[in-house]
DNA sequence: TGTACATCAGTGAACGCGCGTTCACTGATGTAC
DNA sequence: TGTACATCAGTGAACGCGCGTTCACTGATGTAC
């Protein structure tokens, strides 16, 4: 599909073969280094070596795009939350497995943001939501998933209150959310290190705490 | 400084007098009905009946313009906060009354984001941050100061023990922060108004708890 | 009390930028006969 | 096995937009003498 000729990279064909893909591709890449800002359709399509109207054929705009993008993103946070999961050891006893899911789910979550702020805030940014158009359902996320599935669990091991259980994916979800933004785009940005690790371990240790915990505070 | 020509609104005068701030309330009412990138020069200058070259000689640019939009943001946020607790009833017993304080800023900061989305997003917007320009220092924040005297005042009441209260400021913004993103910006800002409600009491809960009670898991 | 003059706070026209998008087009591909 | 032709996937030039910003300017204000 691609030859170098006198010493530049040229496409081989006229015909591209998976525009489309590329497309999205170079423009996560944008996204990666500048967040969603970033994702300009007419840089994607020159740093993809074809003309910004060539996107056309394949995207209805910038804004079709972009959504691609945004759930790129929202894949590679999921996967990143999948892998940290499973680069842990699994416990014997299933109360103590049933923490670790929730602690590794709420690490990979911010460890993502850290560790790629671009993908991150696109993965959240804001978009003028197509109303008939349907939002990817949450249930649907790999992630959202397992963490329904570890608070299940530790409901069924008595570690959470039957009448307790719902919100819980929110809770979980919001602290860790909250945590990221704050350390990633916000106004904790500049915390050193040592601190920012020793608030995030504090706050995951809160919330698992908040979750399981049976209430005896009026 | 203004008078009715012709059922036009015209300056009286050729000097405004009070440009600086009128370009600033201007640009921050463009924040409360569109967010940060609502935030225009010229457009703030137009709503103000001035020609745009004008702002020039108060802002040293766009740039100057939103961070002041930024820290009125952050200001109104904090005097929601504020709000939100001089409008509950204190209690008597100090243990109550600091959860009160607790609970009330958290839910001060979600319903300031609910009400004013423009201007909550506008006051944790990415702005280029200059380096050699210091950033608030956010100890300087009444609302700040007022959550860490609740927690302090908990340590001191024995409801967190004193090596448990290191960041606790941090585990509370994050909650709060975390639910306002998601619900304001986020994936969840679908969800129907009860869900919510019951999700916001839920997680407020289940923070103070987490913050509160010490720690009997492995 | 008047007047010259520096300074301050506005004006309007214009520039350059990069974007998303449209247009009329052309080269490549595949299919019917 | 060739060939006509519809269709698909690209091209390059251009448009309109609104922005931030600069320029040379002018009207208003205040101060020294």
């Amino acid at each position: 599909m691609w030859r170098v000729t006198q010493g530049r990279l040229q496409r081989a064909s006229y015909h591209h073969g998976d525009l489309a893909n590329a497309l999205t591709r170079a423009a996560t890449e944008l996204a990666r280094h500048g967040g969603p800002e970033a994702v300009v359709l007419r840089e994607a399509a020159r740093q993809v070596g074809v003309s910004a109207t060539a996107a056309y054929r394949h995207f209805t705009g910038h804004g079709d795009l972009i959504r691609d993008v945004k759930q790129r993103c929202q894949a590679a946070l999921a996967e990143h939350m999948r892998a940290e999961l499973a680069a842990g050891v699994p416990a014997s006893d299933p109360h103590t497995e049933a923490v670790r899911h929730l602690r590794a789910l709420g690490l990979g979550y911010i460890r993502f943001a850290l560790a790629e702020p671009g993908l991150f805030r696109t993965a959240f940014c804001h978009t003028d939501s197509v109303p008939h158009e349907k939002e990817m359902d949450r249930s649907e996320s790999p992630a959202y998933a397992i963490l329904a599935d570890a608070l299940d669990e530790m409901m069924r091991l008595g570690m959470i209150d039957e009448d307790r259980r719902p919100y819980c994916e929110t809770v979980a979800w919001a602290t860790a959310h909250g945590l990221a933004t704050l350390f990633v785009d916000g106004p904790l940005a500049d915390v050193p290190v040592a601190d920012r690790e020793a608030a995030i371990v504090r706050t995951l240790d809160a919330i698992i705490e908040g979750i399981c915990r049976p209430a005896p505070i009026a």
